[in-house]
RNA sequence: GCCGGAGUGGCGGAAUCGGUAGACGCAGUGGACUUAAAAUCCACUGGGUAAUUAAUGCCCGUGCCGGUUCGAGUCCGGCCUCCGGCACCA
């Protein structure tokens, strides 16, 4: 016998599969499967992570291709980005080089770990092929009015020096760097997901598979909102200033409006009221920064009136109003508001009740918290005694008929800002004539290449803008001389339609053949971070519905089933440099081998849970490896074509038993991966069947033979590289990726032997086997007659009892 | 604050539809092999209690309190803790 090396053993058959294009993929052959991962933005070498995303990936493509499915299973590179240009300042590399050799590092380590990529498809998004068709798409959503520049406060992050979209700020902080973002006009250039925001929204209904989890987060930043807009006026010149809420049974507790610092009428204001200016001034200043500030505000000495009552009521300005939602203005009601309560305690404003609870009377004057809850209507006109959810409703009605309000859906999704004042990403197509205007660039002059030749600061500003041959360009109008837009795509763009490219093999002039990608999309089974719940993950389908409406695709969604899986994690941490607790899986792969790394990974926790790192457990896989390795080269003979014995139906005794445990371990296998994807379970199952393997006596029987064959070919998604060496020992010269996957036979999986559990009043007291013929008369009286039984029951009454046949017996006594 | 998710042995986890809690692995203990060790193989392994009939029996046990049920880790109500997301969105 040969120890198990699994170095020369994978390395062996990795050469093969590249070799042999084993996991190429052709359309229009049978019943597609798209699997699809998520493409890994390559900063130095693969991480765990990564490992446990695409090894769960694997194992689907390599179970679906058994089961007879035309797999597609793709991997690329996201390529474009700021670390680039980080290394370009910090190592005096060009990001292009930095990027090109960590994509080298990469795709060398995804191949030691043993994926079934089709690598043929592999797409890069810095390549100029690739971003060529950002551009396209960017002209095309030009066309339709999908894009949109305008100056607007940006949210800046100031480490990163560009702009970041709103998804792109965390807790008010960078999501890349956690500096604070600030916020800087600039103009911007948008994509309009605002227009799809009710299709996102009401299309996640349809989204069985995605977890629960990531469509909460999807609903919560699109944030539909149903309420009024109510028509305020100004006491003094009967100028409208329009409020939305979502509380319009509140109006008749409104006792002050007020507006945000930045609401056009606080400008006005500002210019008029020298005195007023500065704090204005500053209370703007405190809302460029995120996150809790103290509230304050100042009277303005105006008037409004409540268009309801005619009540005259004061127009204060305060930090607590945004001017990006709603319309910048709000009706304070400080007794059903907490932020108005709260605003109204410190400046002693009249706090007025106009809801009360069920149970009990409420007042202004006393009151230690608004009331946010349902109740009934008091000191509201004609709606006094009226339910709150109901006089929601009329009055809303009454509002609209009198032409004081109008009914307003609102969303807290924004456009999504695409414009970076950044060098590494695709270069928007865009040119500034200073006669002709704003101006698309034609689409037979794609793509506005990135130019090479240029310095990388990380200062002042965008490096396009200092690059004079990429600048310097002709108006496509009018021929003189014009500028070229400096800034590039957000490399969202990038990602928002790569597993579009993966599907269909590239022609010159479309991003993507229509057809195949139609044979392909969408994704059936997408796996990655939770991370992405929202970026990525909205920016995809935005993209796709936009496709779909170009008429470049048919289909609504991109991902059909998603799966997100959990951190790696290690002494209760992720994995950071920080705090030094990394584990490099090139180390691993060096001393143990892809397989055990891929089983481990499998094995310790289920794909959408956290996983714990213990080294310790890496060795048990290792060690059941070296067991079935042990197992089939001392024991397995001959490759069968077809499993006659594990099927048989005359087998009896010790046979029957193992014929039965081959059978059991193919359906709970099969079931794991089908049903759950949970491959621990399937894991644990196969080594209890290479625990029965090693005690079974007859080692020589067929029987054995074909289950070390079955063995083998259940562990091949898994672990293909040891699966595929066995395969190969016994005999089966072929690739077992596309080997159909073995059956299992139910009829086999009974044995007519039976453990009859006996509980008395829910407690286990007895077990014993009876055999499945028997009939339950017989079986009960058989259990009153048991010692065991006979021991408790001794002198009671017996009340009831429950059969379950085959399983259980409960005796209930008084 | 609001919205998700999760709490099971020394540890990672299993129990899929309400029916034997702790599969499988790790760690640990004992034994076999060995001059010895490693590796390997075999067995035991939630806590407590009892020395009788020496086979096991009995009690407790899935974050806490209560409920439904013949029977609850699983269902219902109320809490506690941890993790993740959002956070002046009117």
């Amino acid at each position: 016998m040969i120890d198990y090396d699994p170095k020369i053993v994978e390395e062996k058959w990795q050469k093969h599969w590249e070799k042999e294009k084993t996991f190429a993929s052709h359309p229009y052959q049978g019943e597609k499967y798209y699997m699809l991962e998520m493409f890994p933005y390559t900063s130095g070498g693969i991480h765990i992570g990564h490992v446990r995303n695409y090894t769960i990936g694997d194992v689907v493509a390599h179970y679906k291709r058994m089961q007879g499915f035309n797999v597609l299973h793709p991997i690329g590179f996201d390529a474009f980005g700021l670390p680039a240009e980080n290394a370009a300042i910090e190592k005096k590399i060009h990001p292009k080089d930095w990027t090109y050799s960590n994509i080298d590092t990469f795709r060398r380590q995804l191949k030691r770990l043993g994926f079934s990529y089709d690598w043929d498809r592999e797409v890069i998004t810095c390549d100029k092929d690739y971003y060529h068709w950002n551009q396209w798409f960017f002209l095309k959503f030009y066309e339709k009015g999908l894009v949109y520049r305008k100056k607007t406060p940006a949210n800046w992050c100031s480490t990163c020096s560009t702009v970041l979209a709103n998804e792109q700020v965390e807790q008010g902080k960078c999501y890349r760097c956690a500096t604070p973002v600030t916020q800087k006009s600039l103009k911007q250039w948008f994509f309009k997901i605002t227009q799809y925001a009710d299709e996102l929204l009401k299309e996640m209904k349809n989204m069985d598979n995605w977890p629960v989890a990531v469509k909460k987060m999807q609903d919560n930043w699109i944030g539909k909102s149903e309420g009024v807009q109510i028509d305020f006026s100004i006491f003094h010149n009967g100028e409208k200033l329009p409020v939305y809420t979502t509380r319009p049974d509140t109006v008749f507790g409104a006792t002050y409006l007020v507006l945000s610092p930045s609401h056009p009428f606080s400008e006005k204001i500002a210019k008029k009221n020298p005195s007023l200016k500065s704090e204005i001034e500053r209370m703007r200043q405190e809302q460029l920064i995120k996150g809790e500030v103290e509230k304050r505000g100042i009277f303005t000495n105006l008037w409004a009136i409540n268009p309801v009552n005619k009540e005259k009521i004061p127009i204060w300005i305060a930090n607590y109003v945004l001017m990006e939602y709603g319309t910048g203005a709000i009706m304070a009601v400080p007794a059903h508001d907490e932020r108005d309560f709260e605003f109204a305690k410190k400046y002693n404003l009249p706090v007025r009740v106009v809801i009360c609870p069920p149970d009990k009377n409420l007042h202004g004057e006393n009151l230690e918290q608004s009331y946010v809850g349902e109740g009934k209507m008091v000191k509201s006109g004609k709606f006094s005694g009226m339910a709150s959810d109901k006089a929601r409703k009329e009055m809303s009605e009454w509002m609209k008929e009198n032409k004081i309000g109008t009914f307003q859906v609102r969303y807290k999704l924004r456009d999504w800002c695409i414009s970076r004042q950044r060098y590494w990403g695709t270069p928007i197509p865009i040119i500034y004539c200073s006669k002709c205007g704003t101006l698309p660039v034609p689409e037979k002059d794609l793509p506005v290449e990135l130019p090479f030749n240029i310095k990388i600061t990380g200062k002042g500003g965008s490096p396009l803008e200092k690059v004079k041959e990429f600048v310097q360009c002709h108006c496509p109008v009018c021929g003189e001389k014009a500028k070229r837009e400096t800034d590039t795509m957000d490399t969202f763009v990038d990602s928002s339609w790569y597993f579009f490219s993966y599907a269909s093999l590239k022609g010159d002039s479309f991003p993507f053949d229509s057809r195949e990608a139609g044979y392909w999309m969408p994704v059936d089974q997408y796996i990655g971070g939770i991370e992405h719940a929202i970026l990525h993950l909205l920016y995809s389908r935005f993209f796709t519905k936009a496709l779909r409406d170009m008429g470049l695709v048919k289909i609504k969604e991109p991902f059909t089933r998603l799966l997100t899986q959990g951190m790696v994690v290690k002494d209760g941490a992720k994995m950071s440099k920080s705090k030094g607790n990394v584990v490099d899986p090139q180390d691993i792969i060096d001393r143990y081998g892809a397989d055990t790394l891929r089983g481990f990974i499998l094995f310790a926790a289920p794909p959408e849970a956290d996983l714990e790192w213990k080294k310790e457990g890496l060795e048990g896989i290792n060690r059941f490896l070296t067991r079935v390795w042990r197992l089939v080269t001392e024991y397995a003979s001959n490759w069968k074509k077809k499993l006659e014995e594990t099927y048989s139906e005359n087998r009896e005794g010790k046979e029957k038993e193992l014929q039965k445990m081959v059978n059991k371990t193919i359906e709970k296998v099969t079931q794991d991966i089908e049903e759950r994807f949970h491959f621990n379970t399937a894991l644990a199952c196969l080594m209890e069947f290479v625990n029965y393997l090693y005690l079974y006596p007859e080692k020589e029987s067929l029987l054995f033979q074909e289950s070390l064959q079955v063995l083998t070919t259940l562990l091949y998604p898994f672990c293909p590289h040891i699966a595929q060496e066995l395969a190969e020992r016994m005999g089966y010269k072929e690739d077992l990726c596309y080997l159909r996957w073995p059956e299992y036979r139910k009829k086999l999986l009974r044995s007519d032997k039976v453990t009859l559990v006996v509980q008395i009043n829910g407690k286990l007291r007895d077990r014993f086997f009876i055999t499945t013929r028997e009939n339950k008369e017989n079986v009960e009286r058989k259990v009153l007659n048991r010692e065991r039984v006979q021991k408790h029951i001794q002198g009671r009454c017996i009340k009831k009892i429950v059969h379950i046949p085959g399983k259980l017996i409960n005796i209930v006594l008084d």
